[in-house]
DNA sequence: AGCGTGACGGCAAGCGCTTTCTACGTAGCG
DNA sequence: CGCTACGTAGAAAGCGCTTGCCGTCACGCT
């Protein structure tokens, strides 16, 4: 019923074995016997056997993106951005791999699901999107699937991580950034400044604390941990923590959000508790998602370079350019200031 | 050096066809034998070869998505949804099913490649989202290739798109979401509408665009061509497009946007342009994508299910939930009244 | 003229798994 | 007590492809 690589072969009067090297192309065959074949395969409507050359080759076309939300576009740019360079490293026209966006929700036993479903692929490379659950246990177990992912030949990368040994990473300047962005807001003038942080365990929502509390620890501004409330990484946990911070702190002058979408939430809080942005109480994000220019007023934010390093990211793990030395990457954050931060009221 | 079904067998001291079914849990082991089985899989960190299982097996645990831009939360909250979904019939452990989501940029080329990788990979389901091109040799080649996928027992569902003979459609109203919009519009007494619309030779926007000048039509108003500016489904193009709209016309009193990316750049446009939304200008969109509630002021714009759309097209796809009727459903838009609209300034 | 050489193509041995068919032992049944 | 039936396990035949190895032939060199 289905079209083999043994039917071209017949009806292109040559054994299967030349069938296989005119479609693979990595040994010589001659022209005429070449066209034969391609007519073959064009008149019988062939199609490779996936698996079967998989099975055969111990290689596959297939290339596993993780990410935590595939509808966050935050993700969604990253792993567009990926898929753009995931072909293979001579650009021949065979060369086109399929991408696995696996949508690991966060959960890290899906995490580890999916890089169990792609090492049972033999995919020739995984990257790994986002940032990491701080969970020891978690964190070794991830560590020894990569290991056993790299030793089988897939690559590894890691994009928006932090660096762990087992794999490349390109690790984004989250403490980095939010130190800029604190600063900023110190150099307005404010004092009192509210956090509206992402999900307690991950290393992104710790990184950019981070920065947050070292750039108050240099201005001398006392750390309440009462101004810090933890959510998730959506609109509403920014609505509601915001609305949670402006109970414990009427009186403050600034919202840094987790990140843009986070700052959105907060920017809806602070509108239906009929304070004014940036007038009244300024606000942050983090990443320069697309809508955060649209945002009204605009959202000071940090530019996260996410399509820059998904693309390298997907080059380094197709082969086709070299690792940063050292294997490790720190992809710094542009601080973009808009219309939402200002001067404290007084 | 890889450990296969083999060695696992030698292991347990039973024969590789007796640690397949273990494996694949569907033919009776007796539990002493199982047990043994699964602690030898252990012990030696047994991974099946996926390649090879779907080659003997003739099937296997690949779903292709197809998406035109997987860094735009419409395609992005839809491949997630399907994503969710997309675990065995009986959901078992095992059932596990990877998505492979392919990013077609809209192009119909990189469409039909895909599909042809899919082939190649023997995908078990192929879900394609989002308006197809309305080119008649791209639909027919299409069309071929779904057949033929088809015939080899993938299961096809066409989510928001138009529908095809050949697969199961769940269909956006987007003519009807779109006619409701400018009902609306004209309702609070808007006559004169700028339409920015989608790329030019999309369905969507072609049906959305319908559904328009049907309202228009209805209202007894004439349709000038000049009020209709095509360009991409992006922010930037609905910039531009509203400029030119503006040029062409400044007193139109209303902008109705392809969708609510488009929509935010024609807000943005609107305000450069020192228009204030909506006492000068109203401003509809379409989707209600989650940062349109978040936009100043909100967007008015038609609700689509994405996420039930997408999960229902995925349940399809898995044989979980019956097709419906005649193959075809039209999936409804809502109305969604917000700030962004109100009555012309007189 | 003789033979090395290189270009091309075929043979056949797998790749690691699934599954049909068969075999065996035991339990149930008349 | 012999026969069937059932539950369980193994043998072995592929699934469709790749690739190492070898043969063939034509050429060009000495």
């Amino acid at each position: 019923m289905t079209v083999t690589l043994a039917d071209v072969a017949a009806r292109a009067q040559v054994s299967p074995a030349t069938v296989s090297r005119v479609l693979n192309g990595n040994y010589p065959v001659a022209t005429a016997t070449r066209e034969r074949v391609l007519r073959a395969v064009d008149e019988l409507d062939y199609v490779l056997n996936g698996p079967a050359s998989a099975l055969a080759a111990a290689t596959s076309d297939l290339v596993g993106i993780l990410v935590n939300d595939i509808a966050d576009p935050f993700f969604g740019i990253m792993a567009s951005a990926i898929q753009s360079e995931i072909r293979g490293p001579g650009g021949r026209a065979g060369g086109e791999r399929l991408a696995v966006v696996c949508n690991t929700g966060g959960s890290p036993e899906r995490e580890l699901t999916y890089l169990t479903l792609l090492q049972r692929q033999r995919a020739a490379a995984v990257v790994l999107t986002g940032g990491a659950v701080e969970d020891c246990a978690h964190k070794e177990a991830v560590g020894a699937k990569l290991s056993k992912l790299a030793a089988a030949g897939t690559r590894v990368v890691l994009c928006g991580r932090p660096p762990a040994p087992e794999a490349i990473a390109l690790t984004f300047d989250n403490r980095g950034g939010a130190q800029r962005l604190t600063e900023h807001l110190i150099g307005l003038g404010h004092r009192r400044l509210g956090y509206v942080a992402g999900p307690e365990e991950r290393t992104t929502t710790r990184h950019r604390l981070e920065g947050h509390r070292a750039a108050l620890a240099a201005a001398g501004i006392e750390d309440d941990p009462r101004l810090t409330v933890h959510g998730g990484y959506d609109r509403r946990a920014g609505y509601e923590a915001t609305l949670e911070l402006l109970r414990r702190e009427p009186s403050l002058t600034a919202v840094v959000a987790a990140n843009d979408t986070v700052a959105l939430g907060a920017c809806a809080a602070l509108r239906a508790f009929g304070l004014r942005i940036p007038e009244d109480v300024s606000v942050v994000g983090f990443d320069d998602l697309p809508f955060a220019i649209d945002a009204v007023p605009a959202l000071t934010t940090v530019r996260l370079p996410l399509a820059e390093a998904g693309a390298r990211a997907g080059r380094i793990a197709m082969g086709r350019e070299e690792p940063p030395p050292g294997g490790i990457a720190m992809v710094p954050g542009e601080l973009m200031v808009r219309g939402s931060t200002g001067a404290p009221r007084d």
